[in-house]
DNA sequence: GGAACACTTCGTCGCCCGACGAACTGTGCC
DNA sequence: GGCACAGTTCGTCGGGCGACGAAGTGTTCC
């Protein structure tokens, strides 16, 4: 049994750091006190939904840490961030983090993520993924489930990875589709799974994984419907991309569930 | 029964970004790609110290929330960052993270970490906190314990946050060294315990808190012996407080345990 | 074709920690 | 002095998750 190393003396440690900010009623209040207010332990509470007791323990650990500082004033205690460096923290993990998704016409102008999306590995994941997904299933080319993570039920799924709890597969006209867009199932790698699929962890929707989401990525790519983005790992929708998909099956980009 | 608001549609969610890191066998991982380069499942489970499986699992939601790619070559998968966003929150949570204590001559050179210390709410914490504590109990000023948190023998101790396991106490000598030092003890808050401790965080060793605690970090910045930084939660040992710990305690700013 | 290597998946276990209600402490108001 | 408010501490519960060994899959070497 490999034993951990001990971090670098001496050294930062960015797990004791990031462990401060995973949890979201930590996370919520120290996002509150980011434009440079102090504010009272109450306050915090509400900002975050949880009562008083473990606002109480989260601000205890966050004072404990050196992320926040305390002042009394009288029966109050006004809590602050420490210094600007807790703010670009959070700016930075708000960087990496996946947005969530868009859930009001309000919000569409913000972010149009359907057209930003990830490559989990070999195969389209984040929104663009998930919405395909969503699509093959409302038109009869797959079937199984209905494309939701539900976590109150899940047996063997988890919040992100490979799923196992539905059995997706594609149905003839799901086959046809494909075979049209230039996909030979038949010549895919017999011995891994055709139709498998993952929990996508930003969406908490499943998107198609196994060799068919694979062939299908690499088509899209080789259509030039979509590319890769800056980043290797994100992908973006091109016009034709758009184009192509509403005419192949349906889907537009501004679809939003 | 308050209930945790949704994070705002369309925002990021820090929280998930930050979990991502909490995990210290991930976060080595995402430290040794730092520099760049491209390593091997089997390499990042060695300098994560865990696993084959393990570090497979963790590889599988690192890519899948996008902070990797990875690109198979034979037997072989290489995994890199996904972008300089991961390497930036990296070094964020660094700036805010405390460092370990220094564990060999070697590291002193690197961070004078004894000078540079913490308020905890009301009373020192830090490096100065506990090596204070530490030769408050080696001189027999203080006794019921060795300042040190045991988590493989903690009972109700926490790796942070006011301490249960342990009862600390002044003797006379020590009640004696307060004294000269110009604190009452007798004109303290009779109801708020004399003598507490905290688990430090960052340190894991015990440093004082109560009344004593408050009292002497009240004293020490009347006196000059330390004052605050830049940031309020930091204090700074001045050069006229490192001479009269010395004075008063034997305390050296140069011993490290 | 068989063996070895790199990696993944499965099943299980135990620990950590966030949540709460009840009770308590400290402060302010009447 | 009594009451109310703000905040803290205690005790308990349940869920999440990181660890492993065993078994399996895919690739390369001989």
């Amino acid at each position: 049994m490999p034993t951990p190393p001990a971090p670098s003396s001496g050294q930062p440690d960015v797990a004791r750091a990031a462990a401060l900010l995973a949890d979201p009623s930590r996370a919520r209040m120290l996002k509150a006190l980011s434009d440079g207010r102090a504010l009272t332990g109450a306050v915090l509470a509400a900002e975050a939904g949880v009562g008083a007791p473990t606002a109480s323990a989260h601000l205890a650990r966050l004072l404990d840490a050196g992320l926040v500082t305390a002042r009394s004033s009288g029966r109050n205690r006004f809590y602050r961030l420490a210094g600007p460096e807790v703010g670009h923290a959070l700016e930075a993990l708000a960087l990496i983090a996946p947005p969530l998704p868009i859930t009001s016409l309000r919000d569409s102008g913000t972010t149009n993520a359907l057209r930003r999306s990830r490559t989990c590995y070999d195969h389209l994941a984040g929104r663009l993924g998930v919405a395909l997904m969503g699509t093959l299933l409302d038109r009869g080319l797959l079937t199984g489930h209905d494309g939701t993570h539900r976590p109150a039920t899940a047996v063997r799924d988890r919040a992100s990875g490979y799923g196992h709890d539905h059995h997706y597969r594609l149905t003839p006209s799901g086959r046809t589709a494909l075979h049209r867009l230039g996909i030979d199932l038949d010549a895919l790698p017999p011995r891994r799974p055709l139709v498998r699929y993952c929990v996508d962890w930003s969406e908490q929707q499943h998107h198609l994984a196994g060799a068919a989401g694979a062939a299908l990525t690499s088509r899209l790519l080789d259509l030039g419907w979509i590319r890769h983005g800056v980043s290797p790992r994100v992908v973006h929708l091109t016009p034709s991309g758009a184009d192509g998909l509403a005419d192949w099956i349906g889907l537009r980009p501004s679809m939003d569930p």
